[in-house]
DNA sequence: CTTGATTTATTGTGCATTGTGCAATATATA
DNA sequence: TATATATTGCACAATGCACAATAAATCAAG
């Protein structure tokens, strides 16, 4: 198991963090379509999500049902305290990299 | 080929846009120990320069043979028109993801 | 009411792309 | 021939990705 994170992993992980209590696949792929403009099927998600929650850097729990059409109960996601610590070191490494370069306009 | 950049990707590139007119596999190691703590082969750095020279995201040219002792001629590497715009996307998608999210510190 | 259609949601799976390092090779000076 | 710097050639592991299948809910005939 390698110490990094890929590039869709801090990307669906910077979601979890936007989304907070409303995490779950389908509001991860809207936010990740809205802000990144990223269209990403939901094999793509889930399957990131599934092994982000096998390292430890995520975990989930299962929401109550709803009681509208299709209302199946979803598996709401959230970071865990190393996944956050994960994600902060990850874009730091990119923040020191980027530093003073010109052209990028972080 | 796919339109996004990858992780490791996007450092080397950063080294580039860094070290301008001195880049090449040692400097781009250096670099990324020196800034992102990243350790990485130089297997690992040249594989990966190669296959952003096959995008077109980077191009390459053979320096001068120096005399000194394993003064081998360096093959030198720069970022493309197109390689820094995709840089600046990459990088721009991961700020518009993180942008207001608290516990991030950008 | 009960059974199939429809809707939202997640899982299973296989393959493509990216990440990685070890060993080999190339090319210079000593 | 030895030694130092630099690059290449693999082989394999990890990540990225989408299609199809499955699950679980309500709706709507008949």
């Amino acid at each position: 198991m390698p110490d990094y994170l890929g590039e869709f992993e801090q990307l669906v992980l910077l979601a979890l963090a936007r989304l907070g209590d409303d995490a779950y696949g389908v509001t991860v792929r809207d936010t990740l379509a809205a802000r990144a403009g990223r269209r990403a099927s939901f094999g793509a998600i889930y399957s990131t999500l599934r092994r982000l929650e096998a390292k430890g850097l995520v975990r989930s729990k299962l929401g109550d049902p709803e009681a509208v059409r299709g209302g199946r109960a979803k598996k709401y996601v959230m970071l865990t305290t190393r996944g956050r610590a994960a994600l902060r070191e990850a874009q730091a490494a990119f923040a020191r990299m980027a530093e003073g370069v010109p052209g990028l306009l972080r």
